[in-house]
RNA sequence: CGGGGCGUAGCGCAGCCUGGUAGCGCGACGGCUUUGGGUGCCGUAGGCCGUGGGUUCGAAUCCCGCCGCCCCGACCA
């Protein structure tokens, strides 16, 4: 993309209402417009970013066996007051009626929809198991939101049910998706560690939440800093191996780590002391079995192979796609703007002209932006008749985890400089080199453009 | 929902106390400056002063209502 032609207003001066780095850089970036109070358009670079998010989440959900749907945003009543959390919600659901005054609701979330398609078409333990998900908008009206789109009352998120034909089976629906999640966080450059967690509303006897360190967090958690050196990394993992996933959570559960709401100061005693550590936290993602909370009153039971009817085995495991975007933002920054991780960077490189209308420069960055095209890669080049300065700023605030810089003066001994935007380091070398590098250093993070379900159908419409 | 605050040009703000027909910086636009970290200078455009009512010869300014937004707290992915 060239920036010229691209839509990216960035903001010079911090719009007053921003109080956190995410929220500010959001802003100053040209992701994000607010629309009202906890209510943002996403404009295409914030967009960008959004769907790269998404995209990583669809792809581990798959890889993990869990099957991609769409639910409605709007919702009628109806179900909910079958599960009794019509009247349970409270003001933060919000109330809609239509033109025939029937109650409807704008979704704060999804047990109720999934388990009425559950009892709708499953009835044997044949077509067991099954784990649904989707990627959907979703509003809680929240009392006050703050921090942007870290707490937002519309929010984007991957939420998803599994149905399991009894407790041994849920268990390992819900250590599958802890080991996805794990995956999902490390992708985007994540340290999102599990903490063993309240249940909240939405019920539940076991659950984690998922918990990325940073001072602006809402949460307060208590860790063994050992579980900061574990990683996932390149392992492969068959999801369907029980005993595999079960030794997966095994190792990141057993180190220390709660949040405050489970905190117990005397079993975090028994951590040595230079190990045990505090810190803020910002919740992106929560796992729940929840057993037959929803599947009991709702009647979504299945015939088993003695040919009893039981009700199903259930949990709900979310995360927070639009909130992420912020969170990564608040573990990845520095005075001058964002940091993308390689992994979710709206674009992989920059491409900065000193001197635009110069033949020779704008030979070359020409000549970069075709080679890192034709490599697969998607670079931003800064062709403004801007000043070095201006197009050093706005690259820094934007982001992008590269940067090749190309100037008359380097041009003359044949190099260009390609710089890290996280270390500010900086390295001449030939415009080959400069794109080999590149391509090199996106290998490991370059799967399949944009998830897009059902892009292969096609659709008519009469009118 | 309790407490506090703010709505004036695209953004950040001054003007309000003490009423007299709106200003600064950034940005935008047009020039010159020839340029390796938001360059300097000149010029131009842009405002129903959130909204409705009241007081007054006259209201951004004073009074009342409403709407919107932000901050602290409680609450929450």
């Amino acid at each position: 993309m060239r920036l010229s032609r691209y839509f990216l207003p960035v903001l010079k001066e911090t719009p007053a209402e921003a109080q956190i780095a995410s929220h500010r850089l959001m802003l100053r970036a040209g992701m994000i417009k607010q629309a009202a109070a906890g209510i943002y358009s996403w404009l295409p670079m914030g967009f960008k970013v959004l769907k790269k998010i998404e995209a990583i989440v669809h792809e581990e959900q798959v890889r993990a066996g869990h099957i991609p749907m769409l639910m409605p945003t709007l919702q009628s009543a109806d179900l909910w007051r079958e599960s009794g959390r019509y009247d349970d919600y409270g003001e933060e659901m919000l109330r809609i009626t239509d033109r025939h005054g029937r109650d409807m609701l704008y979704g704060p979330t999804n047990e109720e929809l999934i388990t009425d398609i559950f009892r709708a078409h499953v009835g044997s333990y044949k077509d067991l198991p099954l784990t649904l998900y989707h990627i959907q908008w979703k509003f809680r009206d929240e009392i006050r939101p703050r921090f942007g789109v870290m707490r937002g009352r519309e929010f984007y998120m991957k939420d998803g049910y599994n149905f399991d034909i009894d407790y041994d089976s849920a268990i390992h629906a819900y250590n599958r998706h802890m080991v996805s999640y794990l995956r999902t966080y490390e992708r985007m450059g994540l340290k999102a560690i599990p903490m063993r967690a309240d249940s909240g509303p939405i019920g539940g006897e076991d659950t984690h939440e998922f918990l990325v360190l940073a001072d602006t967090g809402e949460s307060e958690v208590f860790y063994d800093s050992a579980i900061l050196d574990l990683t996932l990394g390149e392992r492969v993992v068959n999801y369907d191996d029980r005993a595999e996933c079960a030794g997966i959570v095994r190792e990141w559960t057993t180190p220390y780590a709660r949040t405050d709401e489970t905190h117990d100061e005397a079993v975090f005693a028994h951590v040595p002391e230079v190990r045990r550590k505090s810190s803020r936290a910002i919740e992106v993602g929560q796992i729940f079995y929840f057993g037959t909370k929803y599947s009991e009153p709702m009647g979504a039971v299945v015939t088993n192979d003695k040919g009893e009817r039981l009700p199903v085995h259930m949990g709900s495991h979310g995360i927070g796609v639009s909130r992420l975007v912020g969170a990564i933002i608040e573990a990845s920054h520095d005075e001058n703007g964002i940091i993308w991780p390689e992994g979710v960077t709206p674009f992989h490189c920059g491409i900065v002209n000193l001197k635009q209308g110069d033949a020779e420069a704008d030979g070359a960055c020409a000549g970069l932006y075709k080679a890192l095209v034709e490599k697969g890669l998607e670079p931003l080049y800064d062709d403004r008749e801007e000043r070095a300065g201006a197009k050093f700023a706005t690259m820094d605030l934007i982001g992008l985890p590269w940067r090749i810089t190309v100037g008359p003066r380097g041009l003359k001994n044949g190099v260009v400089e390609l710089t890290c935007r996280r270390t500010g380091d900086s390295e001449e070398m030939s415009p080959e080199a400069a794109v080999a590098k590149i391509a090199e250093i996106y290998a490991p993070h370059h799967t399949a453009a944009h998830w897009e379900p059902m892009a292969k159908s096609s659709f008519h419409t009469w009118l």
